[in-house]
DNA sequence: TAACCATATGTCATATTCGACATATGTCAA
DNA sequence: TTGACATATGTCGAATATGACATATGGTTA
């Protein structure tokens, strides 16, 4: 991390230790954003191919459509228990939702810029 | 639900009020306490191969060395993100925060004995 | 156009989870 | 015994997540 960044953060408030214990914890805080953008994505999906409506899986967890939507999008406001216990819900089973936990996501592009160049050489 | 399901829920510390309002926690339910305590228990194992004490590791997520003690116990106060949190902060990778969420626990006794069924026949 | 349905977004009162503190328990060495 | 250290438990005010509601947006059909 840069040390800009740092003495920004610091600035606004934010007690930093060590650079290198600051990475850690941003490189966790990242994961944990992946893993729920990760886990929203399959929740979406899942409903879909289920051909239910937000509504409808609202109902099946005991929630409301707005707060599936915001789970959809993983908005700020939503935990990683909920995401889970949605696709649980949902049928998922808990080698499905670990295998999306542990998955990192891969780009396409970079995916299809790679097979191309192997093709080229 | 068999009464072992129940002592074994009770041993981890959730504390479960009749036997009928046990019956009601759903599949999900019961698979992410499950999941919970399977990552306390990485919590903790994680903790004590670095050496390390429950307030270092406090310091290390910004939290305190009761809320860690209540996280390795599996506390109904704990959420799933505190304890992957706190994994990732000690250097866990997403796969292996994936494989215990998504790994469900086989008694070491009953694996013994089918292999040794196995064996015989 | 209008009416309808599914989804997104903003807000709010309540519920849950948080860090922190006090304190209890247990272990080990002086 | 005493004292120091690690861990567990109970409590509390603050922070965050919750369901519910109103409403906006977007797509489809009449």
């Amino acid at each position: 991390m840069k040390a800009s960044k740092k003495k920004k953060l610091e600035a606004a408030g934010w007690k930093v230790g060590s650079a290198a214990e600051f990475l850690e914890l941003s490189d966790a805080e990242e994961m944990l954003v992946n893993m729920k953008v990760a886990l929203a994505k399959k929740v979406k999906a899942m409903r879909q191919e289920k051909k239910i409506t937000q509504q409808r899986l609202a109902k099946l967890i005991g929630s409301s459509q707005s707060r599936v939507a915001k789970l959809e999008t993983a908005d700020r406001s939503v935990s990683m228990e909920l995401l889970i216990r949605s696709l649980l819900s949902m049928g998922a089973t808990r080698a499905q939702v670990g295998s999306i936990v542990g998955t990192r996501k891969t780009k396409k592009v970079a995916k299809a810029k790679k097979k191309k160049a192997l093709v080229k050489g």
